[in-house]
RNA sequence: GGGCGAAUAGCUCAGAUGGUUAGAGCGCCUGCCUUACACGCAGGAUGUCGGGGGUUCGAGUCCCUCUUCGCCCA
């Protein structure tokens, strides 16, 4: 099936229909009952991808997270596991739900306006006209997803595990109603985790107020605060017990400004001496730590900020917000309060203050403490077991500095938030009966009527946060809660997963601590922490910067082998990867090159290997074998080692635990990448494929043993390279002439290249080291003298060894046809003036350039060699010399040592010689 | 404020458990359209491995310290 392929590889010609033939055949597809754990012949190794958002479309950042879950998993496949890649998304509460809010907007509507129902009908209406996009636009990455797998968090089924998941919790005590202080987004108009809540650093404003104390108009506590607008909530001010500044007030009253109410003067040992003045106001409804203090103190929490952070007297509040400032925007009504302040003289000091704001991780909106009535999940015992795991290596962080964040994180792990006041997502399965007003009915199964009255049941309002649907995916895509699911069965625990380090809490760990208490089982035994994407000033890619780069226009444009080998060759394991958006051509050329390279390769190989049949390696008797059969033969058995070497261990051994040696091993996918391209561009390419020319032009018996390696070296880069090049690879090797391979067989699902092992061939592997020396110094002595490149010169080589001897005389034809040369073997070096190239076994190459060669320009080169020489020798002979040295440091060190110096000593005489033979001359 | 990480060629980065003449890709310079490939071939240049100190026979690699830049957490 030799036809014709185009100069220029054009990847949209071939990867689409690629692709269409791997679905066709059914490859990404696992069967469950192959799953040695269900008793069939293959050990299963599965990834769960990270369901990226249902709304969301394809950017550079799935790329390269996709990108590295699809070379392990390809990897595994053609390494004989069952393989496993659950595809997916995530419902995306607060996303989705924004998205379909500005829809809305957009008609002058609020969701408010349309009414639960139908808002909710119009978002299921909308995900699933535009929804799952990414899914598609995953295939054009070459993603091998198992697809008839794919799952959604809002199905009938996983909707069934978060269920199960909530009731179990509830029954368990570990999921409970609390009334505290919350992060709440104003214009989400909800409640947010933690973890949801993030941090920005922010240049604010220290205001220090001074509140007179009460009785005494003289002196006056000042407090400092960079969110004035809160003291109209105020309760108390506090100060820490053990500061004699102050003590002699506790107890005693101050009066709040501009409200006028005398509040206590309290001790409470959260007040940081050394913060602003030690004084702090306490606002229990609008801080969370005040909420405590208020808690420990008995205090009231009057609420001051509604849900849309506007100040107006919203509970317990009567009297405290003076009408000039109700309805005002909580920074509007900053200002206001403190220019009041000001006018008032209770203004002492405005400071510049850095500091840490929370912002909605969704809409960056700041966020404001509420507080309200949430559903909390206990953490304390769920992170235990996962703590553990990652201690004991049951499970593995790579890269290993993260473990250090995960534990730290666990060790003060809070409880978590799962209520969500929206309406896109799962709805709380809790139901109350207002005729009984009882205990909250927790159930698995809608409840419509009250189980003690019979009454009317309403259902709990709110939804949960969408990561508590995302913690249980590795258990709910395999078919927990059933746990008798041949896919749970056979596929749990999962393998690897592949994420980044910011959803590592929102997710990851959660995952852990659901797979743990779920089933007693982690979910996986190793985290795989991908980098960033970037641009050139290191900024993240973001669609308001505008330096985002649509890996489907590289796709488009370089081919999806392109974008993948770019993306893996050049990223360490969790480093960033700096891509610029200005000039992608330049940004993916390392893989488009490649791509067109290996393509090169193929479009030779298939129009000279010829129609007659291949023969199969293993019945070329081993004597028949060049020295650059050998040679090529050797450096695919390195590579594959190394290949090997650099993605596995692909599990931890049989005691299921990490051991030391092997914990931070593998996944090194940017040298699997810079092996295999090497191996096919610089050994494959670069010296057996012209080296073979002469053979394949010449025929006869010879032709067929190149022939052979040809297409086994081919063979094997191809299958090297799938997992990381799947399209380029299997359209190349579809035409090229395998023996022996079955009808229909599809790369995908081909083995794992192999070592063929033996020593036998290395000796002559070792002596085609001297062939490229001798070309490579011809080559040398050409671009130094430039000689043209069609113009053939004489060239003498000098084996320093009988056996060297051999090799240059017998491969003389072979290196004068790769350097240009007519090559005669001499036991000596002639006399006359000549250009002069040291092997570094001391054999050498003589160039006598009639008339061309200059004498002067020659002696100065093989000084400059030779001082350079002897430098390194004179490190040696001190090192060698040194006792300390030789007697501390390990044998082989120093027995490497020696040999290097006796190599070198002989190439240093021969260097001596020849500047002594070119002053004579 | 606490913790973690990074600093190696013009750019982006590799450099397990300390021991090679410190590497790759891109870029750069020279010469080549040599019938697989100019997205290529051949040859070449470029590094006081951030500064300082220490441990060691030996440090890009380990320890301390300083500088700069990131990230996470309060």
């Amino acid at each position: 099936m030799s036809t014709e392929l185009s100069p220029q590889y054009d990847p949209s010609a071939h990867e689409p229909a690629q692709y269409a033939r791997w679905l066709e055949a059914g490859v990404f597809t696992a069967n469950a009952q192959d799953s040695a754990r269900l008793g069939g012949p293959r050990t299963p190794f599965t990834i769960v991808i990270p369901p990226p958002n249902v709304t969301a479309v394809l950017h550079m950042g799935h790329g390269l997270n996709n990108t590295v879950q699809d070379v392990i998993v390809r990897w595994r496949r053609m390494a004989g596991d069952e393989a496993l890649w659950v595809p997916g998304t995530d419902h995306a509460g607060i996303a989705t739900q924004n998205v379909v809010e500005k829809q809305l907007a957009r008609e002058g509507l609020t969701r408010f306006d349309v009414g639960r129902e139908a808002f909710v009908e119009r978002t299921v209406r909308f995900v699933e006209e535009t929804g799952g996009k990414i899914l598609e636009q995953l295939r054009a990455l070459g993603a091998s997803c198992d697809w008839t797998r794919t799952a959604y968090t809002l199905s009938p089924e996983l909707t069934r595990a978060v269920r199960e998941a909530f009731v179990r919790l509830y029954d368990d005590g570990l999921i409970y109603r609390g009334h505290r202080v919350i992060h709440w987004c104003p214009r989400c108009l909800t409640s947010l985790s933690d973890e949801e809540a993030e941090f920005e650093d922010t240049a604010g404003t220290l205001y220090h107020i001074a509140y007179p104390v009460a009785g005494a108009p003289d002196r006056a506590l000042v407090v400092a605060t960079t969110r004035p607008e809160t003291m109209l909530g105020d309760v108390a001010v506090a100060v820490n017990p053990d500061d004699d500044r102050y003590r002699d007030l506790v107890g005693t009253h101050v009066v709040l400004p501009i409200v006028n109410r005398e509040i206590p003067v309290i001790a409470d040992p959260y007040t940081d001496p050394a913060f602003g003045t030690g004084v702090v106001k306490i606002t229990p409804a609008h801080d969370a730590n005040d909420f405590e203090v208020g808690v420990r103190h008995g205090l009231p929490s009057p609420v001051v900020i509604d849900e849309h952070a506007v100040v107006r007297e919203v509970a317990d509040a009567e009297g405290r917000v003076p009408a000039s400032l109700r309805g005002l925007d909580r920074f509007a009504a900053r200002e206001r309060i403190v220019e009041m302040l000001r006018a008032e003289g209770r203004l002492v000091k405005v400071e510049p203050h850095q500091h840490a704001v929370r912002h909605c991780y969704r809409c960056d909106t700041v966020v404001e403490p509420r507080l309200s009535d949430q559903w909390f999940v206990k953490m304390a015992p769920l992170a235990a077991p996962a703590l553990q795991a990652v201690r004991d290596g049951t499970i593995r962080i790579l890269p290993e500095r993260w473990e250090a964040v995960y534990i730290h994180w666990l060790e003060n792990i809070r409880d978590w938030n799962i209520s969500r006041q929206l309406w896109w997502g799962h709805r709380i399965p809790v139901w109350y009966c207002d005729a009984c007003g009882g205990a909250p009915i927790v159930s698995r199964e809608d409840v419509l009527r009250c189980p003690t009255c019979g009454g009317p049941v309403r259902q709990d309002e709110d939804v949960l946060d969408t990561w508590f649907s995302s913690w249980l995916w590795p258990l709910s895509t395999l078919g927990w809660p059933n746990v008798d699911h041949p896919d749970f069965r056979a596929f749990y625990p999962t393998d690897v997963l592949v994420s980044g380090p910011d959803i590592l809490f929102f997710w990851i760990a959660r995952m852990i601590m659901a797979g743990y208490y779920f089933v007693g089982r982690a979910p996986y035994h190793t985290v795989y922490l991908t980098g960033m994407v970037r641009d050139l000033q290191h900024r993240k890619m973001s669609k308001s910067l505008g330096n985002g780069i649509d890996p489907l226009e590289v796709v488009q444009r370089f081919g999806a082998d392109a974008l993948r080998f770019t993306l893996v060759a050049g990223m360490g394991v969790g480093t960033d990867v700096i891509l610029d958006p200005e000039n992608l051509e330049q940004s993916f050329a390392p893989g488009r090159n490649f791509a067109t390279k290996l393509w090169n390769i193929g479009r030779y190989l298939l129009s000279n290997l010829g129609d007659e049949p291949v023969p199969a390696l293993d019945d070329i008797d081993a004597s028949r074998l060049t020295r650059a059969d050998a040679w090529i033969l050797h450096r695919l058995d390195r590579a594959i080692a190394e290949c090997d070497a650099a993605l596995g261990p692909a599990r931890p051994g049989a005691s299921h635990h990490w051991e030391l040696q092997e914990r931070h091993a593998g996944l090194r996918l940017n040298e699997y990448a810079e092996t295999a391209r090497r191996f096919v561009w610089n050994e494959l390419a670069d010296w057996y494929v012209e080296s073979t020319k002469a053979r394949m032009a010449a025929g006869g018996p010879d032709r067929d043993v190149a022939r052979a390696v040809l297409t086994h070296a081919f063979d094997g880069a191809l299958r090297l390279l799938h997992p990381v090049m799947p399209f380029i690879t299997d359209t190349l090797w579809q035409r090229l002439p395998v023996p022996g391979r079955a009808a229909g067989a599809l790369l995908p699902r081909a083995r794992w290249p192999q070592a063929r092992g033996g020593a036998e061939g290395e000796p002559r592997a070792q002596q085609f080291e001297l062939v490229r020396e001798a070309v490579s110094a011809i080559r040398q002595v050409r671009a130094e003298y430039s000689v043209p490149p069609g113009k053939s010169i004489d060239a003498v080589a000098v084996g320093a060894t009988p056996a060297a001897r051999d090799v240059l005389r017998e491969e003389a034809a072979l290196i004068g046809r790769l350097a240009r040369a007519e090559v005669q073997v001499r036991d000596a070096a002639p006399t006359a003036a000549a250009a002069h190239a040291l092997l570094s076994d001391s054999s050498h190459v003589v160039v006598p350039l009639a008339g061309a060669i200059d004498v002067e320009k020659e002696r100065t080169r093989l000084e400059g060699d030779l001082a350079q020489l002897r430098k390194q020798l004179a490190g040696l002979e001190q090192r060698l010399g040194n006792e300390q040295f030789t007697s501390r440091a390990k044998p082989e060190v120093v027995e490497a040592e020696r040999r290097k110096y006796q190599e070198w000593s002989a190439r240093r005489e021969q260097l001596e010689r020849k500047v002594k033979a070119l002053c004579g001359a």
